[in-house]
DNA sequence: CAGCTCATGTGAACGGCTTTTACATGAGGC
DNA sequence: GCCTCATGTAAAAGCCGTTCACATGAGCTG
């Protein structure tokens, strides 16, 4: 019961004691409540309890704030990925599409920090750190892309590992910025953001000559066999 | 030489006379400038020449200004696809590709229009007319899948269009939220995103089965052929 | 052309936000 | 026990969005 400083809310004295950790608590809320544009830092404040000028002590700015939290986004972002891919298993392109969903996952999941990486709008380049926790996040799909390519099929033009990277991410990103998130920019889809997003994945490895029925042996041509159960291809029945 | 009130400029009596247009193009400027949170409805007036209260008498509030911004853009979004796509001409293929190129020129050419269309952080479902605007200018995008699915080569499952169309829609919108503006978000990229999307886009459709070499009436499953030239695949030389 | 009306613009004011500055507090090292 | 300095506060300046009462004059009506 050590009822010291536990949650910076009530019983404070002068001194908060976690302020920077409140502020960055209380930010993510008020992003995901509504969005990285209509938060305030003077809410954040509020939230936890502290005058306006307070987080001064601990931010630069307003943009300081939300740079902060894009890049612990990417933290938890590369760690998201990272244990998706889990390095490859058990296959390779099994593996690549888990890491499809864990990414739509993260943005469905953790809005806040979705919003505030990609779109606050902030000069990528004014922030060496966070430019580089986004590289190291996207090393993560890169990784993965140079373990496919080189399992490109025999006798066919091995695809540039960085370019299936970032086709990939541009498929992901477009999917969950456009139809991934909960309740904003919603439109009538008739299957599921991760179901679209894995098709077009599905669609685009087979593109370049990747089997796609998840059996490693499989023919690679013959695109619409359906291995065992009734799988007619990336997309549901043709109905 | 009727200078009676050309362009609003200078010389305006109590009343502007084109108001409306005029905050609309300054507002345009103000977001390729800064950004849609960064555009001020006060710079707006100012830059027109009138007071901070007068954009009131022609739009319910700053919401209702970017939501203009992006209708339009919507509309002049459609009218570039739609003349991209000049009804198929003259092939399928070859035309679908001319737009995933204009709609990241648009992209490139209108980030103003292109971030209130889809960075703007507007509910979606409390503007009809807005949402209408956008329905009718993914309508292009779905028309030539349904066009290009129907060339689907004979004995293959012939996928939706409409999954067609959410999927090269996500990836022209990733490739352009992620690389496609001028300045904003640029990373070091091995290729244009022009020819990003186009690899993509290519590579995707191949996966579906399409020829991708552009003529007619070339064999489909031979992957790796080269026509005529040296087009090795949808990417460069292997390098 | 006189007069009226109403769309359009103005000025002032309120509250909220960001940011700065001078000052207060008290936690931790000596 | 005292001092120092990181951390928080209060007050203020400047900006923005928004509203309201009021001013202006364009265009219709006769």
């Amino acid at each position: 019961m050590s009822w010291r400083k536990d949650q910076g809310r009530s019983e404070r004295g002068y001194h908060h004691g976690n302020l920077k950790e409140a502020l960055l608590q209380a930010a993510l809320d008020l992003i995901s409540k509504k969005g990285p544009a209509g938060f305030t830092f003077a809410d954040a404040a509020r939230m936890a309890g502290v005058s306006p000028a307070a987080p001064y002590r601990h931010f630069r700015d307003r943009d300081e704030l939300i740079a902060s939290i894009a890049q612990r986004g990417f933290e938890q972002f590369e760690s998201a990925l990272t244990q998706a891919w889990d390095d490859g298993r058990p296959d390779t392109v099994t593996a690549f599409e888990r890491v499809g969903r864990a990414y739509l996952a993260f943005a469905r999941e953790e809005p806040a920090f979705y919003s505030a990486m990609f779109e606050s709008g902030l000069p990528p380049d004014a922030n060496p750190a966070l430019m580089a926790a986004g590289e190291r996040a996207f090393a993560i799909i890169r990784a993965a892309a140079e373990r496919l390519a080189a399992l490109a099929p025999p006798g066919m033009p091995r695809p540039p590992a960085m370019m299936m990277a970032l086709h990939i991410w541009s498929m992901s990103h477009g999917v969950a910025s456009l139809f991934g998130r909960g309740d904003a920019a919603r439109r009538k889809l008739p299957m599921s953001p991760e179901d679209l997003l894995e098709a077009e994945v599905l669609i685009y490895l087979r593109g370049l000559g990747f089997p796609t029925d998840r059996k490693p042996g499989a023919t690679p041509p013959p695109l619409n066999e359906t291995p065992a159960g009734d799988k007619p291809g990336p997309w549901g029945k043709p109905k």
